[in-house]
Formats: C-alpha cells, sequence, structure tokens
DNA sequence: TAGCACCTATAACGGCGCTATATGAAGTGG
DNA sequence: CCACTTCATATAGCGCCGTTATAGGTGCTA
C-alpha cells in the first residue's frame, strides 16, 4: 500500500484548481491555467483525475465535505426550530464565503450530476427535520419540509450571492427562511419571545414595521423623530450582537 | 433603410442557437454547431452579434421577452393575493417548459450580466405586489416582499428542474408558495386586525416589536434610547381611531 | 457607370481539453 | 547487482473551440 503519504502533486492540483476557481469570478478556469500553477504537466492532471470534470468533483467533493462539517457542527440544542434557523444561516454563510464554489454545487444543477451535493444536503435537513417531528413540531412531514426548506434556501443564497456584497442585505434570509419556517411548523408555544440570546422574535417584529414603515409614514411622529426611530430600528434588526 | 424585410441569416443564427441550447442537456453549444445549423459562416455570427456570448444574450433577451409576455398576461383580477399565486405559477411552469433557457437567465447568475433578467423580473413582481399594498394586504414593503418571494420562486424552479419528470411534483412549490405568500400579506380579511382602511400593518407591527421587546431587551440600543424609542414605538402603536 | 454600404465567405491563429508515447523513480526477486 | 514490474511524471501533438484579418459579392445612390 501507498502509506508514505506525499501525495504532493495530487495535492497540490486540488488546491490550485480550488484557489483558481475561488478566484475566477464566474468565468472558467482553463486546465493549463491549473497545471501551470501546480507547476505539474497535463499528464499528471488526468492520470490523477481522469477528467477536467473529475477534478473539478474532487473540488466540489472537498467543499461540501466543508460544508456539512459545519452543518454537524451545530449542536442539537433543545429547541428544534432555532436549530433549523441556524443551519438555514449556516447554510447561507457558505454560500457567501465560497459563492463559486457554491454556484457549481448548487447553482449548476445538471439533471443527474446533482445526488452528490443537493440530494445529500436535502437528507442531511430531513434528519434535522425528523427530531423536529419527534418534537411534534411539524405541520408536514420530514421530506417534504426539507425540500421547501431547502428549495428557498438555495434561492435565497443565489439572490444575496449574485447582488454585490455592499447592497447585500440579509434581511431577506431572515425574513424568507421565517415565512418558510413558520409554514412548516409551529414554532414553540404561544409565547413569540424566545429565551435563547438569539431574539429573533425582535428583530423580524422589527424588520417588519419598518417594512410596514416604508409604505406607510405615521402622522404620530416628526421628520426628524421618524429619522432616528428608523435607524435605531435598522440597528434592531440588523442582526443582535454576539 | 431596411424596410425590405429579409434578415433571414440573423433570425437562422438566434433560431438555431435556441433549438440547440434547448436540446443540449447542459453541455456548451458550440459556435461551429451552430453556424453549421443556421447553413452560415462564422464571420456572419460575428457580424451580427459581435460575440459569441452576445448571440446567447439575444437568444436569452427572446425567451424573457416570452416570459415577460406570459406574465403580463395574467390580469389583474379584484385579488392580490390570488394574482401573486398565479404569477408564482406561471414562473414555475416557464422554468418547467424552458429548463435550459431558464438555468441561463435564473441560474448562472455571474455577478454584472444579471440586471437584464432577474432584476427586471423583480421589478415587474413587485408592480404586482404594488396592487397587493394598495389594498392593504401587504405586511412589508413591495421591494422586500418581492425579493423573497422571488428567491423562493426561483429555489423551487431551480429544484423541479434538477429532479427527472416523473419523480416531479408540484406539491413543493404550493407549499412554499403558500407558506411566502402567507408570511409576506394577509390572504384575504380573515385576519381581524386588518381594517381596510388607514395603516393597521405599522399598528400590528408596532405591536408584536414592542412585545418582543419586553422580554428581550436587544443590547445595539443604549438605555435612553431604548427609552425613547419605546415610546415612541407606544405613541405608533396608540394611533387613535380613524 | 462608379462608388458605397452592407453582408457573407475563405482561411487561419492561438488556446482549449485531452492523449499516445516515452522517461524516470521505487520497490522486489533472482 | 541486475532484470522486472509498477506507479508517476514529462514530451509532443491531435482535433476542436472562439475569434478575426482579409477579401468578395450584392444592391442602392449619384
Amino acid at each position: 500500500m501507498k502509506s508514505t503519504g506525499d501525495p504532493a502533486p495530487k495535492l497540490r492540483l486540488l488546491r490550485a484548481a480550488a484557489a483558481l476557481l475561488a478566484e475566477s469570478d464566474g468565468a472558467s478556469v482553463s486546465t493549463r491555467q491549473i497545471t501551470e500553477a501546480a507547476k505539474v504537466t497535463a499528464p499528471t492532471l488526468y492520470h490523477h483525475f481522469g477528467d477536467k470534470e473529475g477534478l473539478f468533483d474532487a473540488v466540489v467533493a472537498e467543499g461540501f465535505a466543508e460544508y456539512l462539517a459545519a452543518e454537524r457542527s451545530i449542536p442539537a440544542s433543545g429547541q428544534p426550530i432555532e436549530d433549523l434557523r441556524r443551519h438555514w444561516d449556516n447554510h447561507v454563510q457558505f454560500g457567501l464565503d465560497h459563492p463559486q464554489l457554491y454556484l457549481v454545487m448548487f447553482g449548476n444543477i445538471r439533471p443527474e450530476r446533482r445526488p452528490s451535493t443537493v440530494a445529500t444536503a436535502e437528507a442531511f435537513l430531513e434528519e434535522v427535520l425528523r427530531r423536529a417531528a419527534a418534537a411534534s413540531r411539524l405541520v408536514v412531514t420530514p421530506h417534504e419540509a426539507a425540500r421547501s426548506i431547502l428549495a428557498a434556501n438555495i434561492g435565497v443564497t443565489l439572490m444575496l450571492i449574485s447582488e454585490t456584497a455592499e447592497k447585500r442585505s440579509l434581511e431577506l434570509s431572515v425574513m424568507t427562511r421565517e415565512a418558510v419556517l413558520s409554514a412548516v411548523a409551529t414554532d414553540s408555544e404561544a409565547d413569540p419571545v424566545t429565551d435563547t440570546e438569539g431574539t429573533p422574535a425582535v428583530v423580524v417584529a422589527a424588520i417588519a414595521l419598518n417594512a410596514a414603515l416604508q409604505s406607510s409614514h405615521p402622522d404620530q411622529l416628526s421628520g426628524p423623530e421618524l429619522k432616528l426611530f428608523l435607524e435605531w430600528l435598522h440597528r434592531i434588526s440588523s442582526r443582535s450582537g454576539s
């Protein structure tokens, strides 16, 4: 066996491909760029990966492993719905951290290349949802819930990726997340305010109020008052500190 | 002027490109295939479209025009929410009818190529939502609602496209549609809090935020700030009856 | 008829994914 | 120490791709 671990060129190819993919803003990366960056000649690439697609499959597999590791690192707190929120946010964050990789993983979807990524993510999410179902929090089957949540999660992430970093606002994510979750599960008991430090209910309410104020300006507040009020509202809704 | 309408080669190129794109299951289409199918030589393509990308842009523009025409053909019934459902379903249907075109239009998203498609679709949807807002059915701004709905709509459509036709089930679409819609709008007048005139959404949101703030104080606002904020919040929610 | 846009074709360039073939390095049995 | 096998890397090149410099044809205007 090859117990003497020194697969330098293969690893260099993987790293080079991943780096070039991450840098190239959507443009395609050529095998010549990759082999040159890895200081290797063409046949080496094909010896190890068979194909350009094989190489990128390996890159995607690595990224997907990282994604799954992050997902698995989210512990099962006692509150399944809160767990779902964290998984959603983690998904979005991964997409924003590795946009190019994410596009290959979730945006490119060719009919049957899919299983390795979307299907696995779906299965994992379904597992989390089974815990929610066990806590009698689900209104639909875990399978259906997983598909709906994942679809919306991907849609939101793709939209956020396609926006420039400055215009990007996570309100879209929070809002859509709560929409899908509340349709799929009953959120805890009647008391909407959470007991954890995350306090998403406050954020959601603030966002809703802010949105409502956009379309109808109340006459109870003067102009300057309203301006300051909106600023504070935005401060509240833009992510609770630590 | 070119009043003698006979732009045969340009049209043939467009048609050939569209046909080949629709047939090719995700695989890339070469200019040589296209020019051969259009019975034209290479320079003709570049004379008319400048670029391979320019040609596909034209194809996408045609498909997008068809999409928008279908969207516009949906009349404004008296019920804005029902209209939104129809627009959602039309979006999904277009994606399933022209999967390859749809992937280019909504799945490929390179940072700045986007405007011509997603942004326009978003603007159109926002317009429909403005009608809902005028009927006091919206809980958030039309802009935010449009983004959320469109993101979920795209996510669902991409997921459906990536599935084989037999496993495909529209339950996913209906379920997610209702989830997003019910989070963004109040369906009909079932909600007793909403009276059709005035600005109830603001009041409702203000009350909700106030309730949430009672149990968890955010650290983004200082003590005095929070005090004033709450006072204003109270002023907004206690608006005297019309 | 000459000139002038416009449109199309011939032929080729450089870059791409990929590979037939050869060379080196490392371990094994005689 | 030497064949011999096995794996890993390199040389050189094939055919396809997107693209273009150049030239030829076509029909209108003067």
